[in-house]
DNA sequence: CCGGAAGTGGAAGAAATCTTCAACTTGGAA
DNA sequence: TTCCAAGTTGAAGATTTCTTCCACTTCCGG
């Protein structure tokens, strides 16, 4: 167990909260790239604020994209106990870009750009089972294709939001296409050869070049 | 017209392209985001021999990577006269994706992340009507949906792009999968509503981000 | 073989970001 | 009201990469 932390003084609070919506603002449109100096400039306060109260980076996004993530596991589950695979799949991943086109640095995260590894994996942790079940229920459905897998998913995933960060700021809804191509993609394509290795989602989540 | 550059001296001309050959391994196993120093360090010379050569690093790419991009372009030209409008598509399609996957560097070229514009710009104008024209013949011959544009054919190629880039090191092939499941997506998507923007091209190759 | 133009190397200044820290300010318990 | 632990600030050192520059070396025509 960590140990309880003494609760901050209100002033150190209400910093630590402007801070966070700053952060947030700033991820939500620039990625998570954003230096402290300018979280810091853009809240009105010092860096040394931030560094005290966020020590790692990591800290930052964990108190960030905490809740936010268990929003989208939280979605994983309802979407795991629709009657329907792959309308509970296609509902799944429709509903997760769309949050994802809303905060760039929250699409950096779930998708694996970047740093942040921790708090992806737990993520993926909890819902690559979800997914995998998902997507056996709609194989065995006659929904996907023999042979489409989690990782094919994961791919559909990383293709539609790499559209949806190429398009940013000037098309913001061409995900969407993009997103009817890939899931008519996994109905119709021929999946059945040299399925990828197991280890492929865990991969193409957290690869930080 | 450019006035006629007097012929480099012979050492120099040796340098220059032993700075060619290291520049272009490193970036294709790297991507283009190599500094001058790395360049210098892996030839053996000092970095300012790389600067004298190269003023700007779109004078290193346009050396490195000119003749890899005409030989794209003539994949497409080479594609445009097939008979068949879909198999010259997906010809073409995995050939120039293949070559990405043998650079990254050329592949972020290509797929315009980073800098580049120029060349980028260049062959792309080259290119686009040639892909608009297969694209509008596959539409006529019925095997592409009606609604298809020459945008969904760049998304396409973005998003198998994005996939080979989360991939490589680890799974080198999985963008052929990837590449499946987008082109089996363009055959049988509804792409009715709502067509991309005619610049849409252009930026999903330009932008920098 | 000589002289000078061309070429080279790498130190040094500039710019951006990260990170630390010592002097200063403030909240709130007593 | 006092006092001090908690909090804040921004300057300053460390790092990294970019870019310039000048003392030194090399090539090659005459």
């Amino acid at each position: 167990m960590t140990e309880a932390a003494p609760p901050l003084r209100r002033d150190a609070e209400r910093n630590r909260q402007l801070l966070l919506r700053t952060a947030y603002e700033l991820m939500a449109s620039q990625g998570l790239d954003v230096s402290y100096e300018d979280i810091a400039r853009a809240a009105g306060t010092g860096m040394g604020t931030v560094y005290r109260r966020f020590p790692q980076r990591q800290d930052l996004l964990d108190a960030l994209f905490g809740e936010h993530i268990d929003t989208v596991i939280g979605l994983a589950e309802q979407a795991s106990r629709h009657d329907d695979a792959w309308a509970g799949l296609t509902w799944f991943l429709e509903r997760q870009l769309q949050i994802e086109s809303r905060s760039r640095g929250l699409g950096e995260l779930l998708r694996g750009r970047n740093q942040a590894t921790a708090l992806v994996r737990r993520a993926h942790d909890r819902m690559t089972p979800l997914v995998t079940a998902l997507v056996d229920r709609a194989v065995r459905a006659g929904q996907l294709p023999a042979g489409a897998t989690p990782a094919d998913f994961a791919a559909v995933h990383v293709m539609v939001g790499s559209v949806m960060d190429a398009s940013r700021g000037h098309s913001p809804q061409l995900w969407r296409r993009a997103l009817r191509i890939a899931l008519a993609g996994m109905r119709h394509a021929d999946l059945s050869g040299d399925p990828p290795d197991e280890t492929v989602i865990d991969r193409l989540y957290n690869d930080q070049t």
